[in-house]
Parts: C-alpha cells; sequence; structure tokens
DNA sequence: TTGCTCCTCACGTCACGTGAGGTGGC
DNA sequence: TTGCTCCTCACGTCACGTGAGGTGGC
C-alpha cells in the first residue's frame, strides 16, 4: 500500500530509526543526513525510507567511536564507502582506544590503591602523590657515600657548600632548585651514596671541569614519576620518603632511577650554615610499572 | 636565605608545580586554589609555597578523574579530607572507570573485527550492523512449521491473510509494523518454524483469545540487538540474513532469541496478495556476548 | 479551540588551550 | 624604548539534551 517513496515527518522517521529527533537535525546540519526534502516554507523535514540504510550506516560508524566530520568525509557523494579511507581512520581509532583503554587501566589500579588505602587505614595518606612526567635537566654536582643516616645532614651541608664553592671559582651560575639525589637501590640506613646537585645552564654541560671537583651531567627525563610535596623539617623528611616508597610498592609500580629531593624553597642552608627550619620539598622517584 | 612566605608571581608558581597558568587561573576562578593575595589595582595573583601542597592535592585526585567540582567540594575549607566522603567519590569513579573499560574493550573488538573484514574482503560488508537495545513491544501473531524455505513467500502471505483476517473478526486494529519472527537455532533451510507478527496495543496483552486463531504476547526487550537495514526483494532478504549472521559470529557472540523481520515498508503484500517488490526489511537479532 | 508535531535559536556540558587586546615593571 | 609577564574577556572543543518561544494541521 505505501509505496518506498513513502516520506515521514521528522518524528516518524526518528521512531523507525530508533534516534532523536534532535539528532536528525543536527546530522541536516552537518550535511551528514539530509532530508530528501525539505517544505521551503514551513521547513519541515521530509524523509524517505532508503535514507535509514544511510542513517544505519552513520550509526554503525558512530558507534565505532568515529567522529561525525569523519563520517560526513567517508560518506561524501562517492556512493562507495573507500575501503581504504575506512581502513585508515579504523586503524587511527584502533590506536586511540588502545591508549585510552591503557589510561583507564591505570587510573582503575590507582583508584583502587587509595581505596584499599582507606580500608586499611581509615585515612588517607598523610602526603598526596601525583605521578607526572618529568624533563631532563642539566646539574652540576658532588657525590659522598655517608656511612649513617645520622651524618647526612652535616654531609650534606658540607658537600652543598663545596659544591657552590667550586662553581664560583669556575665561573658557573647555579641556576635554581638543588636536587639531592640518594643512589640506592632499596631504603637503607646506612652507607648511603648521596650526590648533591644544583641546575646549570644546558651550555655546561660537556664542558671539561679541569680540576674534577665536581661534575656536570643531565638527569635523564622520565616519563612516570611519582612524586609528593613535603613541607617540614630536614629530619623528618624520611617520613615522607617512606610514604612516596609505600606509594609506589601499593601501585605494583618499582624504582626506575635515584630518589630527588628538590629544595623548592632555596637553598637548604644560608650562608652561615645555618638550615632552613621548615623547608617545601619535592620528593620525586622515576618509576616503571612492574608486570602483574 | 628565601623564606617560606616567599611569594611567586604565576608564572613562577605553574613553573614549579607543573602546570600552565592558564590552569591556575581557572582554579583561582572555581575557588579552587586561590592565590594566597591578589593584588587589588593589578590583579596579578601571588602564591606561596605552602600552596604548593594544595595544588599537588588537587593534581593527584584530577589524575583518578575525578571532576574538579569534587575536588572543590572535597577540599573545602574543612581542613582534612572526609576520609568517608573521598572513599564514596572513589567508589564512584571505580563503577564509572568498569563501566568505560567495559564499553571501549567492546569498542575495540568491534573495530578490529571489521579491520579483518576489510583484511579478508578487500571491500567492507554490504550491510552496516548496528547494535543496539530494543525495548519490548506487544504482538499479536500466529505460527506454522515451513517445510522448504521455497515455500516460505507462499506460507508467509497466507498466515498474514489469516492474522488479519482474525484480528479485524475481533475488532482489534494492527498498530504498526509487521514483523516476521523465525524460530531456528542456527540457519536451517527446512522445517523452519516461522511466526508472523504485527504491533497491537499493550491493552490487548492478556485478554483471552477465544477462537484460538491467533495468540498475543510480548516480544521481550533486549539491550543487545544486532540490526541492519535491507532493501530489495524478499526472495534475497536471505543474503541480508546471511550477513548478520556472519557479523554476529566474527564478533564473537551468539544469537539470544529469534531473528526479528521487521517490514518497515509497510506490510508485505497489498490487499490483491501482491508482494512489495523492494520493501524496506530491518533484520534484528538479539544477542550475548560469548565467553572468551 | 485544544493537543500534537514541527520549527529556529541558544544555552549548557568539562577543563582548559588559544588568541585578542591592553597594561605595568626592568 | 623594547621584551617579558601579567591581566581580562571570549571563542572553540563534541554531540547533542533541554528549554524557550512560536507556528501549522486535525
Amino acid at each position: 500500500m505505501q509505496d518506498k517513496r513513502t516520506v515521514f515527518k521528522i518524528g516518524e522517521f526518528s521512531r523507525l530509526g530508533q534516534v532523536s529527533a534532535r539528532m536528525l537535525r543536527h546530522y541536516d546540519q552537518l550535511g551528514l543526513l539530509k532530508p530528501g526534502h525539505t517544505d521551503r516554507f514551513t521547513s519541515y523535514r521530509y524523509y524517505t525510507l532508503d535514507q535509514l540504510s544511510r542513517l544505519h550506516r552513520i550509526l554503525a560508524l558512530k558507534g565505532l567511536g568515529i567522529p561525525l566530520e569523519q563520517i560526513t568525509d567517508l560518506l561524501r557523494k562517492d556512493q562507495d564507502i573507500s575501503a581504504e579511507k575506512l581502513r585508515g581512520m579504523l586503524l587511527v581509532r584502533q590506536a586511540e582506544l588502545t591508549q585510552d583503554l591503557q589510561a583507564k587501566q591505570w587510573q582503575l589500579a590507582e583508584v583502587n590503591a587509595r581505596l584499599q588505602q582507606i580500608e586499611q587505614e581509615g585515612q588517607p595518606l598523610p602526603y598526596e602523590v601525583v605521578v607526572k612526567p618529568v624533563p631532563a635537566q642539566t646539574v652540576a654536582s658532588v657525590r659522598a657515600v655517608v656511612a649513617t643516616i645520622a651524618e647526612m645532614a652535616f654531609y650534606c651541608r658540607s658537600l652543598y657548600a663545596q659544591l657552590y664553592a667550586s662553581l664560583e671559582r669556575h665561573g658557573i651560575e647555579p641556576l635554581g632548585t638543588e636536587v639531592t639525589l640518594y643512589h640506592a637501590e632499596e631504603y637503607t640506613e646506612t652507607d648511603i651514596e648521596v650526590e648533591t646537585a644544583v641546575l646549570v645552564d644546558r651550555r655546561h654541560l660537556g664542558k671539561p671541569v679541569n680540576d674534577g671537583t665536581y661534575t656536570i651531567a643531565e638527569l635523564p627525563a622520565s616519563d612516570l614519576t611519582a612524586a609528593l610535596i613535603y613541607q617540614g623539617p630536614f629530619d623528618e623528611v624520611t617520613a615522607a620518603i617512606l610514604a612516596l616508597l609505600k606509594y609506589v610498592a601499593q601501585h605494583d609500580h618499582a624504582p626506575a632511577g635515584p630518589l630527588r629531593e628538590l629544595h623548592l624553597s632555596g637553598r637548604a642552608h644560608d650562608e652561615h650554615g645555618v638550615e632552613q627550619e621548615a623547608p617545601v620539598i619535592e620528593l620525586q622517584l622515576p618509576i616503571q610499572h612492574t608486570g602483574n
């Protein structure tokens, strides 16, 4: 009875296609699915049944997460979808989805770890750990092995003093923040190899240091670095370090480089060798995902 | 030298915190992180180091995918984050992420299936398959077993004629589309149980049919239904059916109910029993995910 | 005349990125 | 005076949902 050119008003057509009328208007506006006919006086949109298959094609592609603009491109007047073009888009989409999935899985793991942490302790961690990328940086530094953790403060002071003195002799101006690096595979309290460093301009990199009193090197960039901000006396920083290590363990990560202690509130000691009372410190630990 | 109340302009602070100045302005506007002090004449924002830990907290929460508004709520003046509130948000977030992950995994599987399909055939499928939910619908129907597929057209015509005649006798008005259901576990070409149905008003449901010439029942809703639109002669609809079954198999799904053939372009036969030439048909197959 | 459907704006979504256009301190 | 940094708008993002305000056919 109804022939195939029966026309439908937008409401009927939207029911046939199981989509909202708003969507049809939107697709009309994008040129993605124009009604077969639009009344020039009332602006009513009239659709025909053959447009249903085009709508279906659109919905199928949309269901894969392909943006409407690309679908428009794909379905442009050249009737048959170019398989090659479609393949390209699908490959892009595949890559995106794989990325997205990884990111979400990571997030879910973080959320679960924090939930578990709350269940166990009833309280959130006292420090907030952020995972972020850090860029490479050029530093001048000196190293020493410290026998026991009690001597750490003393050694650090003298190492920094030594470093600044040498840099001054060589006419190199320290640029910014101090960074203390702890070279230890695991947390230990004895025989800790420590390195005190300051940022310097990149152009000093590679210049020989004739008296060998310090080294210029590049701290490598790290895509995944767990970081936290600590404010308080230096001799309580170990609590924060332990918190960071605990976080890393709880999230199934492993350290991928020495721990970095950034002195954000300026030098640890003033010109008289007096230690700052409650410095602001950022602890950074490069990490990697352990399989599991 | 610098005491901990050293103030930073937005640029310096943004470098310390590894975020953009725009973000800091945004957070200021949201009341999420107000600068320690804002110059009332120049509107310059001045930050102090203690704000860095708050920034860190924000970034940590944001990294879990928690919206800024909720973070604002969480960090509201009551200094210590309420562990209970946080737990609630994390649980919500956990649920969201699990959902998201499922959806993305599904999408990825679809994308992969289509890519594979292109690799194999060099051409996309001639039909676009959409997976969508379909609501429950009330229908009046009659059934029969058809011995061979060649007789299908004949039987369907007589079944529909019979159905319409009975409905008229009972004063029930068919509401819309015809639906032919194929009750077969797998694709077969002999002894097919077929059911012809039309939509009727819901209030007819449950009313007894005294002469038993037809049945009123509800087609169940189905969250996952693979659907395609076919336009062409009735006797070539089998090609479309095979395409749909192939799609379902390729995507590791299994049928979860009879195949439905919706006659979108009106009745299959006119009042003289003449078949429509090129009807528009939607094929629907309820599906379920097979393990794997 | 009352419902029903249709129409065209236009705001809101989320967390900023990216100009535009202009000002203050070294 | 020239750069550098800072400021305040305000648009754009993606695919619509959701009114607001108004019109045509049964």
